[in-house]
RNA sequence: GUGGGCGUAGCUCAAUCGGUUAGAGCGUCUGGUUGUGGCCCAGAAGGCUGGGGGUUCAAGUCCCCUCGCUCACCCCA
């Protein structure tokens, strides 16, 4: 049998009304800041995410699901939600919109790695990016905007850490003294972490290595080194964040895994953290459309991993689920009577009454089986003595008197018998 | 890419020291009433024991390979 790739996953019914809470709270929380939806195309050209993310980044080097189409492009499977967001708002010339065009997706990410838990190949993200105004008062709404998602989803024990990595101009000041300090201790650092002091000296802090991460305690800090404007902007967010009573902390560590981002940073994570654990994060990124050869424009956004979202709306004991909302089931009890079943549907679905129709004829007893375990509310039978005489027996499924009803008058008769019994 | 654990029915699991026809519960379908649901009862369908090779008189069980799942590392959401 053929079998689903790696990584991925069907969806199946019963786990559609959790996908369906967090999409429609995120959506909600999205048009109370007057965020608009936006969706990109699956595929980019591979340069897009190449020129934005860092070559030296994983993402780049192992993860991305690129391959060449027949006209000889090469093209890569959605890797991460900021770059084509971006390109899009180039593309179309949305900085004659007013500013910040603020805008939210909801979408499926591809990164080729080993699954494991709260890790796929595909997974799904629901983000979003204020565009065109360098204000750390939009970087404080974005914020709010996941958390408030977080609590109305009843989750509110996710850590929020911050951070700021400065400017491109200060950086390479603050990459040399990373550099600086790591040199002399090479010896005590693992080979990931020497190599990437070489290549990414930022992701040298990244390290879970407990040696290393030690060193990182006593390492130079990206907040010593922000020019003055990114120590102002790093301060007023700041304050507005204690405004508006969400709680942070600074992780000196924090340096995400992307070259895009500048000044802000953030990441929420759940208290008793594991690994894999990073439920959404995402920071600032003034210089990405740069990166792919546009005019300057600054950013802020996140992105989230339903998934991992998910997680923690179980953890906190929340199973949300869907009521069966069948109203009604209809039972061809003889051959002829089909057609009508399939009329008397139509018709009361048309009237909106939620109806499910046996597809062949077969014995009350069976029918009314099938009609309790959709938990009908009633269940109309057609049989040849009705169609004899022009009716549908009605019967309530509450244990209420069945009745006969004329044809012509069945979706009336459906409706009152709906009404009284719940 | 590296390492650990696990693969028996749709699901959750049995199967003695390697022993004869691989079982149960749930779920599904049918019947118990030739036109009346849930509960109950009966029956049926559903297995290449993940796949391949090996050892043995005999393999779900032991060995090797492989595939898959899973957990961890790396990294991310």
């Amino acid at each position: 049998m053929i079998q689903r790739p790696r990584g991925t996953a069907d969806r199946l019914p019963d786990v559609a009304p959790a996908w369906q809470l967090v999409t429609e709270t995120f959506q909600r929380q999205c048009e109370l800041r007057g965020f608009a939806p936006i969706s990109t195309p699956t595929i980019e050209r591979t340069e897009l995410f190449t020129r934005t993310t860092g070559d030296a980044t994983d993402l780049v080097q192992k993860e991305m699901y690129s391959f060449e189409d027949r006209g000889g492009d090469s093209l890569t499977l959605r890797s991460e939600g900021t770059a084509p967001v971006v390109r899009a708002y180039v593309q179309n010339g949305l900085h004659n919109l007013p500013q910040p065009v603020k805008l939210y997706y909801v979408t499926s990410i591809f990164r080729y790695d080993r699954p494991q838990a709260g890790r796929y190949r595909e997974h799904h993200q629901i983000g979003a990016e204020a565009l065109g105004d360098p204000s750390p008062a939009v970087d404080a709404e974005i914020i709010d905007l996941l958390q408030a998602t977080y609590k109305a989803l009843g989750i509110d024990d996710l850590r929020l850490e911050l951070n700021s990595l400065g400017d491109p101009d200060t950086r390479a000041a603050y990459r040399q003294a990373l550099v600086d300090y790591f040199t002399p201790l090479t010896d005590r650092l693992d080979a990931e972490s020497r190599e990437r002091l070489k290549t990414n000296p930022l992701r040298v802090l990244d390290s879970k290595n407990p040696a290393v991460a030690e060193l990182c305690d006593d390492a130079p800090r990206s907040l010593d080194y922000l020019g003055e404007s990114a120590r102002a902007h790093f301060e007023q967010l700041q304050n507005l964040l204690q405004a508006l009573k969400i709680p942070y902390r600074i992780n000196h560590r924090l340096v995400r895994g992307l070259d895009y981002y500048n000044r802000t940073v953030f990441e929420f994570v759940p208290p008793d953290a594991g690994s894999q654990s990073t439920v959404g994060g995402g920071g600032r990124y003034d210089y990405l459309a740069e990166l792919m050869g546009a005019d300057h424009v600054p950013g802020v956004g996140f992105g989230s991993g339903i998934e991992r979202v998910l997680l923690n709306v179980e953890r906190r004991g929340m199973t949300p689920s869907r009521p069966q909302q069948t109203d009604v089931y209809i039972a061809p009890l003889a051959d002829g009577a089909l057609e009508s079943a399939m009329q008397l549907a139509q018709r009361l679905r048309f009237a909106g009454v939620t109806v499910e129709s046996g597809f062949r004829a077969a014995s009350p007893r069976s029918h009314l089986r099938r009609a309790s375990r959709a938990q009908a509310r009633a269940t109309l039978l057609i049989g040849a003595r009705e169609l004899e005489r022009g009716v549908v027996a009605l019967k309530p499924m509450n244990g209420t008197a069945q009745i006969e009803v004329a044809l012509a008058d069945v979706v009336a008769g459906v409706q009152k018998v709906l009404a009284v019994s719940t």
